[in-house]
DNA sequence: TATTAAACGAGACGGTACGTCGCGTCTTGGT
DNA sequence: ACCAAGACGCGACGTACCGTCTCGTTTAATA
């Protein structure tokens, strides 16, 4: 009837997730526990294993849930400046706090577990390539994109360089790289005639 | 007395190493502990505590100590054929087993552990990103290579996507995907005029 | 509709008494659970807490209850005959399997669980005794018994030396013992003059 | 080099068991745990489970070893007076408070746990028999007891009975008790002819 | 007959404790 | 003097039950 009965009844799902994700940026992934999640969300440890098989799972829908509104394309016939766009919100939301480093984490637990590898590509990887790979098409039609590029491997291009930074040099994701990731991907590498 | 002797005396190190590396393939990364490569080595605790850190740094020291001939990069004056040669030279070594699984692991733990991510960027992902640069230089000097590159973001750029099947997609790395890549690297996605 | 809905609706307090016997000679007291009960018997937990305040408390009505047609005394006019018979039919139904063991079980929780003392003295030994007092009461006006024996200290002798075999040395307890035991307490220990 | 130092190295065995004692006499021995014991001796719950298999275990060691000078037979030649002494003694220990309920509880342990029954078979009841028999022997010898008597028989008759009150009735055990029970046991309930 | 209350199965829930594992430090005994 | 062996305090694991608490669903007794 009250608030706290519809909220503790309906969905300590988001609590714990909302805990997870507080424990996670203060003290990083690495020292989380569940045993630390249950007791600051005021949990049972097993209600969190009922909903979850470790904390990795956890982990990934926490993140994941928390995105936010997605990452949806625009497209306004211009197919760099839709890219340019759509990379910088990428690379705003994934490539700095407070985000950043949990999806960092997240990309390195997948390493170790090839479920939750799985279900982060099932969950955002994909959807997220799929689209991409559908703006890319659309705009290959219009002739803005070379024809005969794959563009499987056209998305691989455009993100590979983003995670390299990310998770290889750890270096900062600014637009000014993204701008410069763009413009070189698009010339390519091969010398002007 | 005996080469036994020898071996343990002079250099437990190599023998803790070779068990991490035994342990890590028979179990993977996440299972590794400390506890079990001292005791299969044969070998105190504190020896190998004396000697590393933590669990990811006896981790990342095995997997590159065991890493070979290292990666050099040929110079046939064909900049196409010696990047081919050199990057399929380090998807077979890192992209596959054994030590492709070991290596995805050791970026995974990067991820969560900064001294590791810093001491993998300085022993192994700079000085090849080094080699990979001064090769493309000569190579830009020469009119090989679109002369207003940025040298360091090609290095990004030939390293992400691979990167990017390894850690993100984890699909297998193939020479054909190599092939492909580099064609569409140099080729460039802007529309042919 | 069928026998077992009547079962069920009519009485399912009897299903969960039997069932925790069942749970019992197959486990162990120790190894009970009212968890497993509810779950063989095809009840919810709710259901036994509703009837019984704990483990212990049902397994004392348990076993109390299946007990049987109980120990009456038989009145011949021999008293060391009826004693014979009397403590006899006692050892065989409390002293061996199947019920020797819950019996001895019960006793033991009677020693954590001043309730569960309280319950089986009133229920099970003080009419127990009181019996064998009136028995012997009547002994004793017909001078079969010492004149000045104090009966519930009798009771208390004849019961003791049974239960410190029960539950101290738990040797088994046999006719031939109650046969020696009660030769030994008619005569006294003293010396024959 | 401290008195810590000497005290936690040679003998956390010893804190870990008085901790024990501690807690069961506050809380009782159904409430102990070999959690709270390890937290309130500050040690850890490993270091707990090295040495002993379970709570039971634990408790057993614990009360046994703090029995104090034991239960030591005099012989001043008169077997009554003897035993009274003995029994009066036995009873003041084990009988009341602080130990009586720990024993009893122990007892109870018994009852769900057949190796905690042979240990204290073992190591207390068995040499207390013993003890008591080599008494008894010596007195039949002399003449002060029946001469046909059993003396593994009377050794049950005249324990059984204070078990039975502390066990089984749970009344205290008063002096007075132990006077009238020697008294009957001694005299014998047949009719003085 | 329709309504209503109670009992019910199922099982989620916050807890406590279990017994185990591995951490990183410290101690001991043997060579 | 070094080192294997492993004890130690600690923290977390994943599990089992505790006793309480909703949930709909029978079931029975009342209106």
């Amino acid at each position: 009837m009250s608030d706290d009965r519809r909220t503790r009844g309906t969905d300590r799902t988001q609590a714990i997730m909302r805990t997870t994700l507080e424990l996670a940026q203060e003290f990083g992934y690495a020292k989380l526990s569940i045993e630390a999640v249950a007791a600051r969300a005021g949990v049972g440890k097993h209600t969190v294993y009922r909903r979850w098989p470790s904390k990795g799972a956890l982990f990934l829908d926490a993140v994941l849930t928390s995105g936010g509104p997605g990452l949806d394309y625009p497209d306004t016939g211009d197919l760099v400046a839709d890219l340019r766009q759509q990379i910088r919100a990428a690379v705003d939301l994934l490539g700095r706090p407070p985000l950043g480093p949990l999806y960092q984490a997240l990309v390195g637990e997948a390493q170790h577990d090839p479920r939750i590898a799985a279900a982060l590509n099932e969950r955002f990887i994909r959807p997220q390539a799929d689209r991409t790979v559908a703006r890319l098409r659309k705009a290959q039609q219009q002739g803005q994109l070379s024809a005969e590029f794959d563009l499987d491997l056209a998305m691989a291009i455009l993100s590979g360089p983003l995670y390299f930074r990310l998770l290889i040099t750890q270096e900062p994701l600014t637009h000014e790289y993204v701008e410069r990731l763009l413009n070189a991907l698009l010339a390519g590498m091969a010398p002007r005639p």
